[in-house]
DNA sequence: GAAATGATAGAACGATCTTTCTCTTTTTGC
DNA sequence: GCAAAAAGAGAAAGATCGTTCTATCATTTC
């Protein structure tokens, strides 16, 4: 049951344009033109175009998860594990998340906050949320819960920052509040 | 010169429903049914719609420069004024601002660095990050424009928690973060 | 080899999008 | 009171939206 390669094109193609150009934006003409399959393709893979909205953040969400879980296998310091995240989350806005956070984007184009699209933004938040804490606490941390907010207050405004106004403007506010905020002497 | 009552009802019902459900995802038809006009009344006030969306944002940045003088028609010292500006943010975005930042909301709706749109964030950030670096000088501080940027980063931040997470659960985060940056004794 | 599954091709659906048009009515300024 | 500007109503343009359809071809599976 190898996932069939149309459904890896469309899912790629898809995911490159909703987050380069946004969602409502991307029609399903350009999806399946760019990705050089059918529509009866695309429909026969996913039920309809909100389906592959969830499916494209479900990507980026398991992509995370999975740049954790290789930190985590480079070390099992609490303390060295906090600064790897620190520097992998600096390195992503700067080199790959350009355009800004793909769940804040999609957020705000989806104002139900019982939608499955927000749905899945709050599932991943709350993850993210939690690892953190259970770093922070695992680290001797005072506060855990405190700082994690800090530390994903710093990521979303990492995000936007580096967006709008430039990586290089905001990189040394977010290096110096962000180890701050994680109790790392600067 | 007073402006058409028409003109008012209309941007007054587009900036709503822009900021609750998004932009592209509001058409014309929902703006002038939801104002009470006709698009006739509609395209002699505004060449098209992105033109109504930036007179939307640009009510929006009239309205933060315009808390902004409030606070500095309150005092005249720059301490007391920092601390007023984080105060008004943070009950700007637990009673008002809600739906998040309008104009990071716009910019995840509009990719393209270079239109009127993004370009009308740009100006509203340039202003706000330059009122912040002039505040922080006059305050004493020792690195103004490292404190401005952490605390627009701060202020990005606080929109997209409070949107996302829930205001309750960024404050206490929120507000230490940025007396800490603005070098305010907690 | 037959049957089932997945992909291709392309037309077509109704709905909604932004914009423009004509015509009539109301308000405003001098 | 008259001329000019603004707002009203409503149709209609042409494009694009998400979705569904029929029919054909390739590939796999038992």
């Amino acid at each position: 049951m190898a996932a069939s390669e149309a459904r890896e094109r469309l899912l790629r193609t898809a995911s490159e344009l909703f987050y380069r150009e946004g969602i409502h934006a991307v029609g399903v003409d350009r999806i399946v033109n760019e990705a050089g399959i059918t529509r009866a393709t695309f429909y026969r893979h996913f039920p309809g175009k909100e389906d592959l909205v969830e499916a494209y953040l479900d990507e980026e969400d398991a992509h995370i998860r999975a740049a954790f879980a290789e930190a985590g296998a480079q070390s099992d310091e609490p303390r060295r594990l906090l600064e790897l995240v620190i520097e992998g989350l600096a390195d992503d806005v700067a080199l790959h998340h350009t355009r800004g956070c793909p769940f804040i984007n999609a957020s705000a184009e989806y104002p139900d906050a019982g939608s499955a699209v927000r749905a899945t933004v709050a599932r991943h938040r709350s993850w993210f949320r939690e690892t953190l804490e259970q770093l922070l606490a695992a680290d001797g941390n005072a506060d855990p819960a405190l700082a994690a907010g800090e530390l994903v207050l710093l990521r979303d405004a990492a995000m936007v920052g580096g967006y709008l106004d430039g990586w290089e403007r905001v990189r040394p506010s977010f290096v110096a509040a962000a180890r701050r905020a994680a109790g790392i002497p600067v």
